[in-house]
DNA sequence: TGTACATCAGTGAACGCGCGTTCACTGATGTAC
DNA sequence: TGTACATCAGTGAACGCGCGTTCACTGATGTAC
């Protein structure tokens, strides 16, 4: 049974959407073409019409989501607001609606090329932006503090993620927190 | 053919190490049982003689892999030499031989309690150790300064392993050893 | 605007391969005397 | 110490299931007149 054109674009627009959810929730391998079809109430068999292979919707789906990360963090004022949202339990315990590259983020490696370009290619724009929301005055300086900030948030949300203890989980998200949002300097031997 | 009890013992421990290799370089579900096998010259057969699943080797190989990482992190006479040696090149470029925690970090928040376990109990002591590396007076800033190195060291060699881009790959590494060595400050606005 | 035909998104069954697991068998080791 | 038997780590084939992919078919949409 044929169906609209807007539909057809309609439908692949909901399982790009539907395979990053689940992608995230349980990593590439972990996610069949049969679960993506049945989460949009389509039968598996057609997913070949709308994709050359599981591989081109990953690289699609990483795309989409990439480009929903972006939309969340411009939603932020400043770095702090955004540590604490990130770094949120909310967040931990929600991969499926959370931040892609922390979701995926070793299974990205393992990935094609065309799979690895993506991520590639939404880095550099998403350190940009945390560096301007560090709010400091030299460019070099804030690229620096961009990419620990980026790099302690991803992390700490995968350790968060990876213990299997309430309490361990909540005290590495608010210890990563506390010192991401601009309280705590990493200079050893610090002191007022 | 019967084998010596050394021999079984000795053949035990080089699946386990053989599995934790493997596990790193390629993920729990990018590796099977007959590549572990033949990975130390036996076939795939007699692992149930030594294994009761594929997820218990995981267990003892991420328990192996964990063990070996806190004896390279005491290697290491300061935090600032460690951060150096776990964002090098030479680290991302060999996952096998290193940190099982970044190599494996969003893999194991998808395994069984048995294997998240095995990180859950590693990990304060890991971050104990970093603590004692930061010299800090005050023990609840060294915890927390531990904690955030932990995240940013992970983060950092997750992110240039995923990133398809040598260039970028180093860049985030460079920035992420500035940063941690102990140079910058992440407080917002920091000037001199 | 209405009609006739071609197109093709979606269906559901089937294929083929990989992988975790099982099993009958082997023959050297371990043990009892 | 030597002999006879039991044990069991390792072998290699096989099983069964899941999953990515293919395919003949359907019937509503799109198009040509």
């Amino acid at each position: 049974m044929r169906v609209t054109r807007q539909k057809v674009a309609e439908n692949r627009e909901r399982v790009v959407a539907m395979a990053a959810k689940l992608f995230a929730e349980h990593g590439f391998e972990g996610v069949g073409v049969d679960a993506i079809m049945d989460g949009v109430g389509l039968t598996h068999g057609g997913f070949y019409k709308q994709f050359r292979s599981k591989q081109h919707l990953a690289a699609d789906a990483l795309a989409q989501g990439l480009a929903a990360s972006a939309e969340q963090m411009k939603k932020h004022k400043t770095l702090a607001k955004y540590v604490q949202s990130y770094l949120s339990p909310r967040h931990r315990d929600n991969p499926g609606e959370g931040c892609l590259i922390a979701a995926l983020a070793t299974d990205v490696a393992r990935q094609s090329d065309e799979v690895r370009d993506e991520l590639t290619a939404h880095l550099p724009g998403a350190i940009e932006r945390l560096a301007k929301l560090t709010g400091g005055d030299d460019p070099a300086d804030a690229h620096q503090k961009a990419v620990l900030a980026l790099s302690g948030m991803v992390g700490a949300l995968v350790l968060a993620r990876a213990v299997n203890d309430k309490a361990l989980s909540n005290a590495i998200l608010a210890a990563a927190r506390g010192g991401l949002s601009g309280g705590a300097s990493l200079k050893t031997g610090a002191a007022p």
